[in-house]
DNA sequence: GATACAATTAAACAACTGTTTAATTTTTTT
DNA sequence: AAAAAAATTAAACAGTTGTTTAATTGTATC
């Protein structure tokens, strides 16, 4: 699916609202006024909110899915340089796409049986098997151990990363890191992140080191 | 402040429903429905639908205060016990009151100023506090490292934890546990989670071992 | 048993909800 | 330039929202 300028303007706005004021409290008519469209509009092109908010995760999750896969056949990587790789591309994009992963951790939390719990659940088991694959990898070349809990492993980068943003005013008065700009700050806590989960990974991964 | 019978069953049902389809999403009807009262007993006893809510975040720390401070200052622990102490509480915690914690965590998530991103913030930091004792503690008996970062430590234990819980379901297919009950994979996620997070505190904390 | 206060109710309130309609304007195709 | 398709609009739709009202019932206090 390719969306035309105002449909993208819509959706970005939504996203912008639904990370802010979450989804049952963003009204159609709030989406429109921001986003400086009439009401109609939204109706017209999405068919409802419901269908609205689908679409925006759709159109975020198309850009996601080449990114990493390629990135990790290359056969001049170790499997913990990859997995280093990995942690970096997965910070990057959380810090990027901030308002959007806000929605997917709220959406990941209600238990309706949604559209967007499908589409959730199938992203996760992409970034599984590509995991298992890098772990599978360096068990092969008995650089990994064989006891490794994949998915215990991913809740650890997942569930880090994003209280880590979301806590990030707490993390920058009690760290008195005020007098940093925005972006400055920004690029601190994301290296401290991820240098975090990589420490985590290593000792969890490999035979200590 | 102390609750009669009819007003805990009107929080305690909101509390289920705002973590199930969230605070925006929730009707003040739905409450009064699924908790049998009348619809005019919810402003009588609370003011409004988000005073209610605020209601509900004080019912419910109010019980968390006492529970860990004293457990800490035992002095037959060591510091590293201590660590494993907290964490075996906070896991078993947000477990128990898991429909709470989800709440807590979008409330978190939401820009907005409210009163309870205000009281988040305080047993935020009275958490830090006990934490930063316990820290303290050790490395003064050169048990813990100088360089640790108490708040990216919390971000690891209270993300991965909140995470993990979220993603139980996922977790249960991957691994193949669906021949558990519930219960018998709850208390084997949860003893999971309490171990890799005690594993990742003892490597980050102590000169190795 | 009268008085005062708390609890409960159904009904009403105005504002807001997501969505649709039907008419009009703009753009594209022929 | 005519015809067809797409985009845009203001207005209306019926249903829901949170909250309040005013009347009634229940329960203590004197």
């Amino acid at each position: 699916m390719s969306y035309n300028e105002k449909q993208v303007q819509i959706m970005e706005t939504a996203e912008e609202l639904f990370a802010m004021n979450g989804f049952g409290s963003t009204s159609v008519r709030q989406i429109a006024d921001k986003a400086g469209v009439n009401l109609a509009m939204i109706s017209y092109y999405f068919g409802s909110k419901e269908k609205l908010i689908e679409a925006l995760v759709d159109y975020r999750m198309s850009h996601v899915r080449l990114t990493l896969e390629n990135l990790l056949k290359d056969d001049s990587l170790t499997p913990l340089q990859k997995m280093n790789l990995l942690v970096t591309e997965y910070v990057d994009r959380i810090v990027q796409r901030h308002h959007f992963y806000k929605i997917m951790v709220t959406e990941h939390m209600l238990d309706k049986n949604s559209e967007i719990t499908v589409k959730l659940l199938k992203m996760k088991q992409r970034n599984t098997e590509v995991l298992q694959q890098i772990i599978s990898e360096g068990q092969q070349k008995k650089m990994f151990r064989k006891d490794v809990d994949i998915v215990m492993l991913m809740s650890v980068m997942v569930g880090t990363s994003n209280h880590a943003l979301v806590n990030r005013e707490f993390y920058r008065t009690y760290h008195k890191l005020e007098h940093l700009s925005e972006d400055e700050f920004i690029t601190l806590l994301k290296q401290r992140v991820t240098e975090e989960i990589k420490a985590i990974f290593k000792a969890q991964l490999t035979y200590e080191g």
